[in-house]
DNA sequence: ATGAAAGCGCTAACAC
DNA sequence: GTGTTAGCGCTTTCAT
């Protein structure tokens, strides 16, 4: 019924091991029975079983994707589709093929991924989210499996080769941005305080203050942890405060929007009373309106880069621990404006 | 090294084929070498090696996903991040793995399908979008493999099992919505006619029109190939005409946002001088300003509908060809007013 | 440069 | 109810 590698060497009369070399395209097999033989393949539609050659190389050539939970707002990010784009062109141009793991609580995920390794379905594992006290990542570093983490890790962040943007940095800079615009007071909403891309940014936001001498004010730190609920009425507070701000870092594009769209409802303009930096810079960002003076963090590199260390780690297992820093830069729309 | 269930066999004293009846919990196994079976695994750490079951068993418990071309706009579309949430919960409950096929091209795609499936790595393949002379499918249907679209088919449609909404009758209906405030100019705007489902709505849309008696001109078509820039281009020329459309039927939000953007360079205030009806209401219509009223096609239920049949296919095979409608409706927000 | 043979870790007859 | 055994389709020594 299918055809084997036995097949082959039959028609080609050579035996199954020259076969098995000809696919692995060794150089002590003569040109002259390399080309027999692939012509046997193909006049048999021969395609290796993967299954069986993965059962006796040990190596899969598969790479793991651990997606956030399912039910998290971050499935919804257009963030997640360009850094999945990232990732399968790094793993196309090394012939890796991807394996998903979903899942909709964060049992439900460790346990997938468990399956996936022990049961060696992949060669290595690429975490899509960095989440604190992340237990997928702790659980690879202790089974010393390849795994490279996009984002950064909640600890032994020396030991865990990860890509990242330099958030602190970015966010701070984006801070600065509306400091020289001549804003003073600034607030901030970010997403949920469990993912670290929220802890840097918000780091980076105080550090900025800071050195400008102004006093950062809890009421003007807002985390919404829901896209659309949430947001609607913390924005809403923070524009009812005595001394409201006139101007905030948004850390997302998509929340951007929905702030945006509530700033709308309470009649209040950007850029005219209120100027707003978000993040991201995803399609959205030049969509919205106004269009969105956004950090463009560079998604697909992250899903890239990732993808081509991940693969160097599983092919050379000394290969050094690394940190990737991923590049940044302010993209300037409309919505910022000078404050007098 | 590794653990194998000859390791767990010797150690509760049984033999291999017995951890595998336990593993597979075989009814013909006293309750107690289950026991004594399953503790051995747990003082080892034994997990299965996926790639030898797969090897005998000749099934894989895994699933294929074929994704839009990693270039392709629907890449970044909000209704993709949706419709894996779908597939995956319906995966997840089934107990089936996810393996994902992406490409740039047509052909790299098609390649890295017949390699998943000449490679024994999938059991059956899920088809995310619906392409004219789709080449995949036509391979798949060729192979017997079992595989379900989310889309319509391009052809053989009594054959191929799918799951869709019926796009026709969402677009009349949209269509019919707008003709009910009044409106005589109703455009179209839409995707490429690559997609089977630009070729509906844009069929539902001219059916709505005709049984309206309206006239159908050409001029009021409008093709977005390119989400930003063909599109700008586009409403311009189409709002500068001598007889510009009150109205306009637009067959993706996120198209739609786009559509609102360029409206609001030339000035033109929605709903108060032009009416807009869009598709798939993913959570940016919403969030759009103003909020869009918006067919919500039931992305997820696609998804999940589409592997859970799948499943089927897989499992039983000799389930029948079927064709799955899933349900539409029409969702009322703030994009569309009465013309008068 | 090529062949023979062992075995990867598992399941599934077939025995008993 | 459990053990024995023969592969699944491939790669990889070890010969020659």
């Amino acid at each position: 019924m299918t055809v084997t590698i036995k097949d082959v060497a039959k028609l080609a009369n050579v035996a199954p091991s020259t076969v098995s070399r000809v696919i692995a395209d060794s150089p002590r097999i003569s040109e002259e029975t390399k080309q027999k033989v692939k012509r046997a393949m193909e006049q048999l539609g021969y395609h290796p079983n993967i299954n069986a050659r993965n059962l006796v190389s040990k190596s899969t050539q598969t790479i793991g994707l651990v997606m956030p939970s399912s039910k998290d707002v971050g499935f919804q990010n257009p963030f997640f589709p360009t850094v999945l784009q990232g990732i399968s062109e790094g793993a196309q141009e090394k012939y890796y093929a991807l394996h998903m793991t979903t899942g909709k609580s964060e049992k439900e995920i460790l346990d997938a991924v468990i399956q996936m390794v022990e049961g060696r379905r992949v060669d290595g594992v690429v975490l899509l989210t960095s989440r604190v006290r992340d237990q997928v990542s702790s659980y690879l570093r202790k089974r010393k499996f390849p795994f490279v983490l996009i984002g950064k890790p909640y600890q032994d962040i020396e030991e865990i080769t990860h890509v990242d943007n330099d958030n602190i940095r970015a966010m701070k800079e984006a801070t600065e941005y509306l400091l020289h615009l001549g804003h003073r007071h600034i607030a901030f909403i970010g997403g949920t305080r469990e993912l670290m891309v929220t802890l840097d940014r918000l780091d980076g936001y105080e550090k900025a203050l800071q050195e400008a001498g102004i006093l950062v004010k809890p009421e003007y730190i807002v985390h919404e942890e829901f896209l659309r609920e949430g947001g609607q009425e913390a924005v809403r507070e923070l524009m009812a405060l005595d001394e409201p701000p006139t101007a905030l870092v948004v850390a997302d594009d998509f929340m951007a929007l929905g702030v945006l769209n509530t700033l709308d409802e309470l009649g209040i303009q950007v850029p005219q009373d209120l100027s707003i930096v978000s993040f991201n810079n995803v399609l959205l960002a030049e969509m919205s309106r106004p269009p969105l003076t956004s950090v463009d963090i560079n998604i697909f590199e992250l899903g890239y880069q990732a993808t081509k260390n991940l693969i160097l780690m599983i092919e050379n297992d000394k290969e050094p621990v690394k940190r990737l820093i991923i590049s940044h830069r302010l993209v300037e729309r409309s919505s910022c404006a000078k404050y007098n």
